[in-house]
DNA sequence: CGTCCTTCGCGAAACGATTCGATGATTGAC
DNA sequence: GTCAATCATCGAATCGTTTCGCGAAGGACG
């Protein structure tokens, strides 16, 4: 309509014939207003069509009602499920999400970018692409992490259910008669890597196979490390029968590595991964998978960082959220007919 | 460090001794200040790690440095890449990133969602899921559509060469000796799924097949569009041998229902889609496609709304971004081999 | 030596809201 | 009828900046 200036609480208090102040009480309705006056301020405001500039009402209150979540990009569906939940319950307590890709760049710190925009958040929730979060603790806003935790950062995070996850897919191939059996994992600095990895152990261990150092593969959670680990593995004198990778995009690593070299997953080699995605969920041959509530942890992270908002006295909690088992084609039954 | 208070501009003019409008001066660098004095007061911000506060900046300039991006969601990684590109640009020119998605809803007033968080931003680029705008040109703020582009809006759009996608797709099965081809493509009212369809339309009347309307398929661009329709132009009692896939999701869904029905990509039938993805690029077979540069569009898109933020004056204009015939194996050569 | 002009720095107003203490009107009790 | 208490409303200060107008100092010139 009026392409020029907003309409501001001054043209509303002038059209009703009350002071400023009047006009804001009945905003905020802390004190009381009497019926009349509030009904001639209510009427001037859906004249004029007022609301009130968060920019100001923010100088004064000190909250922004905004939220930066820091992720390594957006490309990854992984994170933009996680991204949906956020937003989704920020935008239903009025808050508004901002967002910021940090890169893969090992160096890249955390707190740098909340630095950049600290005076315009009200609180932090993060995807860690490292443990460099710098004195992120220091800053008097309260922060969460999702997916990743930083161990003894002090910081409280919603995670998947790692360990149990690598453990119930392990024990699948195991169950299925597979006793060389292979995992690629991520970052050992960052508790999702050294879980997933752990959960690998437990399953063997609690079977009784003997761990084979050949079948130990960590680099970071990208396609390329399950490419690249998925080919030497497979090059060894004495291959896995099974590998476990140990996210969607090592997984897919697997994948592409797999057509290279023309085995067939579910026949000439068993794939199992953590995380569902598109290339799992499509039967060719369809890949089993454990798979978190990807946005539901979204929606949790956000919740708890509008509870620390809101009362500042909260202390650390880590949430894990459990994984699912979704069963599908890609493990070969050794018990049926003897290994290749 | 400090919990308790920010530095202000205050602080910092006590400490170099200086009056608080001299340290702006110095910040802004608009007047001159003597070396002297410019010096001091530098010294003075380094030690106390001052930054001025946007929120009271904004207040005084008008500008927040915030650019609202609206999508319909942030799991299809192909509206990740479009963010991914924007906030890059954004990020590299200082300016902040809000999100929000519309969801998937035919009502959502893309307006709607500007008004509410109107006054803490100073642009908008949206990838509007209908042609249901509202009065979004008179807000009085840029506003760049992405992906999309709605007919008659008024309103700057980047996309990609969508009629020519499906223009070369299709001739890309014709090539290969089909005739029989059909297309499953998006929502009328907007651009992608009308441009979309006019490629493919172009293509056989370029090569003088005639069209058989129930060839054509048209919904949303989702993944439930793509495997209903292809189900159901492979129950026709002439099916098509080769089928044009207009987006992402569509050629997924694609792959899904074929998958269902025990038909081999690249032999039973041939797929082809507009948007490359994870499925398609695996070699499983790996399906043809035209590839935009996503991650460019949003990069383009966020430099239009700069310029036209830092100059008022521009008018509309409509990029669209050149796509890439990306040759894989999903197409049968019915010229060697009749069809089956 | 006085005047004028330039340069540098200061103070105050303004942006749009919230909030607290003060004011004046009304009411109730004695 | 007087005084105190209550209630609705108002005005002013405040948040942290930018920006404009003005004054002081100092150099150039007649």
């Amino acid at each position: 309509m009026q392409i020029g200036k907003h309409i501001t609480i001054k043209d509303v208090a002038q059209k009703a014939g009350v002071a400023i102040s009047t006009v804001s009480r009945v905003f905020n309705g802390l004190d009381r207003v009497s019926p009349e006056t509030r009904a001639k301020v209510e009427l001037a405001v859906k004249e004029l069509e007022y609301s009130p500039n968060s920019r100001a009402v923010s100088m004064i209150t000190g909250h922004t009602k905004t939220i930066q979540m820091l992720v390594p990009d957006f490309v990854n569906d992984f994170y933009g499920s996680v991204i949906q939940g956020v937003e989704e319950v920020l935008r239903n307590n009025d808050y508004m999400l901002m967002v910021c890709s940090t890169g893969d760049s090992q160096e890249a710190d955390l707190s740098a970018y909340i630095k950049r925009f600290f005076d315009v958040i009200d609180g932090v929730i993060a995807i860690p692409s490292n443990a460099n979060i710098g004195n992120i603790q220091s800053l008097g806003k309260p922060v969460i992490f999702v997916d990743r935790a930083i161990l003894g950062s002090g910081i409280a995070a919603v995670t998947a259910d790692n360990a149990g996850g690598t453990y119930l897919l392990t024990k699948e191939l195991i169950r299925a008669g597979h006793k060389k059996i292979a995992v690629i994992s991520g970052d050992m600095q960052l508790n999702v890597g050294q879980q997933r990895l752990w959960g690998y152990r437990c399953a063997l261990s609690d079977s009784g196979i003997a761990e084979n150092a050949d079948y130990i593969a960590c680099g970071a959670m990208y396609e390329e490390t399950g490419y690249r680990s998925f080919k030497r593995l497979m090059q060894l004198s004495n291959p896995p029968t099974g590998v476990v990778a140990c996210n969607n995009l090592i997984c897919i690593g697997c994948v592409r590595a797999a057509g290279e070299l023309g085995l067939r997953i579910g026949k000439d080699i068993s794939l199992v991964g953590f995380d569902d995605h598109v290339l799992a969920s499509i039967p060719n041959p369809g890949i089993t998978v454990v798979a978190g509530q990807t946005i539901e942890m979204g929606r949790r992270a956000a919740n708890m960082i509008l509870a620390r908002i809101r009362h500042k006295d909260i202390k650390e909690a880590e949430v894990s959220m459990p994984v699912e088992l979704i069963r599908r084609n890609s493990i070969r039954d050794l018990r049926a007919s003897p290994a290749k």
